[in-house]
DNA sequence: CAATAATCGAGACGGTACGTCACGTCTTCTT
DNA sequence: AAGAAGACGTGACGTACCGTCTCGATTATTG
């Protein structure tokens, strides 16, 4: 089978010895890997093509295939071990605020370079399980499990019904942002964020009872901005 | 140029006259039309090949690419032109459920067959600018022009506040589902459906004043199921 | 069966009688037989194309295959009915004259743009009987007919063996222009033609009897250049 | 710029260093120049695809264009490389006898399957100047070379006149050979080859002087028939 | 230090689909 | 019935990448 090069397809293995032969090179597994996102930002998919990043990277391609067994395997490789874009949640004290800043930064990225490789993963990814499941875990996930920090937080606070889903509220949250992003209908701006931040939670709070406020009921001084 | 066959590639043009030559064949546009869904969703986008298109509609290579400059433009063209799927809105007299419904028909679309057509537009579409824009277009539209006059219905009613954005509203409605089609991180069931027409709506009906129940001023009686 | 547009595909048939329905066009036959020539001489063989052929002629593709049943046909038509050039033998009164006036006179034709027309029927005739027929009949044979005539007063004269092959003796003298023209291996100039008549000639001419010398016995005045 | 196989597109250079990359194959190249001249000798130059070629040969269609731009140099290169048939020159001791041997050869060369493809050859070479030089300069020249060898010997035993122009003393002896062959207006046969050389040398022996016959000058005996 | 072994670059290999072109046939309306 | 126009199915063209392979050269560990 090929070896992902995260899980160390080079260097020592578990037994703390090195396979015989001449080792891999890691100045090619990180040519390949800056060339395929570089490639991949400038043309889009349907012109991404092997035998340019090898040409790029000015390597073998047979090198490439060696590690990748595919150009998905490729791109998620590349995407997940790039420079993974500041996506941290805030924690201001305030739901919204926590929420509108970290998707304010999402909406950011989309619309940068990065946004490029991401339109590109989640289409190919339509044809390829592969790739959408390196998204869902290595792009989705790590921030999902940050979200329900925050969601949690919020919850403590009172700012959120204790019985909130909240896969549902992130995708509600989250959902237009990539039904903006991939269908392009309407545009991607940081008010929109705030609007949708505004509508979505709102169906999230508690019943208001008289006497006793949500907001008030703040329990402990937020943390700085991660 | 390439002629739409859509726009009338084909027959009399806006003279009433024939052009000169034979007639484009009607029955090798339709085989066309339907090997190329066909295809799609046995195969997926990326094992999608013109030459078998031609092939399965017994009809010369050259013709397909007479009529459609390239994949998308024939993907487009097939998809807008398939029997588009019943996804009208009813009108229960409840936003919710005019809401749910046909979110729900919606649903069971992109779980059939018919999804995997759907799934390889919006993924080919990502690098494919005319592909995507032919979604907006032919499927899109006309289902959001549909969605205005429910949610103006509802705002009649008073069941949701007068100054809603419509756009905001139902992409806070749909894209969740979009999302959990195209990152399939979570399954699309009928109640998530509901619990997400619960939560978003619930942001959007009018701030409740003492005394005035929205619900209560139903001018009209429903109209029944379209 | 095709019709030969020589033998009459046109006009009135055997009875006097014209057929029903619209006659045969003069002007597209004309047309279509001007650009075959037109377009061979520019081109060549290789990239002489029926469809350019009609386009030129401002005709119908189907025209075109009404009349000539293959390329072959076309080229050997147009070829037979262009105008032939001036190739016919003097009498000059003495066969070495006779011969090598005529054989310039096919080398300079054979120099010309329509000796790229004839390169291109002998060429294209290797794989096309039809072609290379057309060749033998409407140009080599005329002329041989013709050439039998002048050989025959040159033995009258005495000048040649009355036992000579004439088919020989003439295959002999025109060969080697047709295999330096076919395989422009060497020049082919009036030196050569002269040299070559010499040469061939003197093997033909009766052997030498003392006292009996061939020429004085010339019976007739030459007849003045055709 | 396409490496010609003969020159050496493969295998070691002049430095006698191999050049980097899987060398090339010369199985490939064989079998790819095999089925080209049983192609063409099977179904002449019109039938004569590149496709069926790599599909006999059991090769991609690229590799075959990675090394040869086009028909022509396929088929010029295959000629060359083909086994020549015994085309040599005798050494009888009698010009005539040295002649019509080797012209008989010919002759039957080009009545059997090797005639097709010189047939081919001289065809398509019409259009394509590669080709046609392939064959003066594999075929023609070569042989011409020894032709040349054998004028001289019979120059020097008198048989033939001191100033006779080789190349147009052997331009009549093969013309009319190539004419007929080319043609096909008469009979190729080895009377006609025999006479043909009677009429030809019999022009370029040397005037008959009394008292010095040439024949009987003969300075050496003859070598045996290669 | 030599032998062994896996990697590297380069690039040729057998394939497949591409998009184009001309073939020879057909179907329409016009003359 | 023949004309121009032009679409039709067919099949070869020459190109681009696919993923595999075979080289010599390189770089490590092992004996």
């Amino acid at each position: 089978m090929h070896q992902n090069s995260v899980a160390g397809g080079h260097g020592r293995n578990g037994n703390g010895k090195r396979p015989p032969g001449r080792p891999r090179s890691e100045h090619a597994r990180l040519a390949i890997l800056r060339s395929t996102l570089k490639l991949l930002q400038e043309n889009g998919f349907s012109e991404f093509t092997i035998e340019e990043v090898a040409e790029r990277a000015a390597v073998g391609k047979a090198t490439v295939y060696r590690w990748w067994p595919n150009k998905g395997a490729l791109i998620a490789d590349a995407f997940a071990n790039s420079a993974t874009p500041n996506l941290h949640f805030p924690d201001t004290g305030w739901i919204d605020k926590d929420m509108s800043q970290q998707m304010r930064q999402l909406v950011r990225v989309f619309s940068g370079p990065q946004g490029r490789i991401v339109s590109a993963i989640l289409g190919a990814g339509q044809s390829d399980p592969e790739l959408i499941e390196a998204f869902r875990e290595r792009f989705l996930k790590p921030r999902r499990r940050e979200a329900y920090t925050t969601l949690r937080r919020a919850i403590v606070r009172g700012e959120l019904r204790r019985d909130v889903d909240p896969d549902l509220l992130l995708d509600s949250l989250y959902g237009p942002i990539y039904m903006r992003f991939l269908i392009r209908h309407d545009r991607l701006t940081p008010e929109f964020v705030d609007r949708l931040c505004a509508l979505v939670l709102a169906g999230a709070r508690p019943r208001h009872k008289s006497g006793s406020r949500a907001r008030r009921a703040r329990p402990r001084p937020p943390k700085p901005r991660h």
